[in-house]
DNA sequence: CCTTGACTTGGAGTTAACTCTAAGTGTTAT
DNA sequence: ATAACACTTAGAGTTAACTCCAAGTCAAGG
């Protein structure tokens, strides 16, 4: 697959494709003749993978390390998990976070319906 | 209350909030003689809505919009309650994005830890 | 053969959100 | 009263993560 078809799948650029390859947070794309990238599948899914990290806000430091682990092999398995486990944990919180902010944004739209339709009862009543 | 102080309790920097209120995040502090700030009570809830509504990644642009319409009074609570509900609604699908990454973390997680106990069983079959 | 258009590279530019610096003023403790 | 320190401003610098640009290569259609 070339770029410009994965780049439309996944709503990645070309340039931001090619970018995260030449910084390693996925690895070499394999080239056809002329030195053109051809995706195979395993670049496919290393490319949904980054991208659910990414969504996430998981930062590109860390995942070109885990990327980095990945291609080392088998004797890096434990490293690779406490990475994965110390994201987890900060998105956990994150996600927390951000809950709390979305009560808190529930609780002041209320308000705000609240204080409108006080608004146009004392319009109401003016009129009469 | 003083700028170090409100700093300190709310792990904010004095450059941060002088930044804030610059840019208008933040309405203008009342000055004391010698023109330092001397945050009051009201400008102390100012700055716990910013940190949580920052803390969850809404942006400045947006936020100072809002902090601009509250301060023209009770005609722009329509429009206010509109940014509310959209940054709600942008708010929710991100954290909905960050559980489905979350998901996969953990689901990760679990296939390294049973390949770590994999590979010890081996190791002790090895020895046996 | 020549143009069009997708691709290549290395490197510069952009954006959001701080963060720091310089130069100066005001306050406080000895 | 003088040294040390917190504060002021305007503006420059930093960081992460792209995003764009220039200059060049290559394959395919007219």
């Amino acid at each position: 697959m070339k770029i410009a078809e994965v780049s439309e799948r996944y709503g990645i650029s070309p340039d931001t494709l090619r970018f995260y390859e030449r910084i390693g947070l996925i690895p070499p794309v394999n080239r056809n003749g002329g030195g053109i990238r051809d995706y195979s599948e395993i670049d496919i899914r290393w490319i949904e993978f980054i991208k659910c990290m990414r969504s996430a806000g998981l930062p590109i430091e860390v995942l070109i390390e885990y990327v980095r682990l990945v291609q080392q092999g088998d004797q890096t398995i434990e490293a690779r998990k406490e990475i994965l486990k110390d994201q987890r944990e900060q998105l956990a919180a994150r996600i927390m976070e951000m809950q709390k902010t979305l009560n808190l944004l529930d609780y002041k739209i209320k308000v705000y319906e609240n204080a409108i339709l006080e608004k146009e009862k004392e319009l109401l009543s003016g009129e009469a």
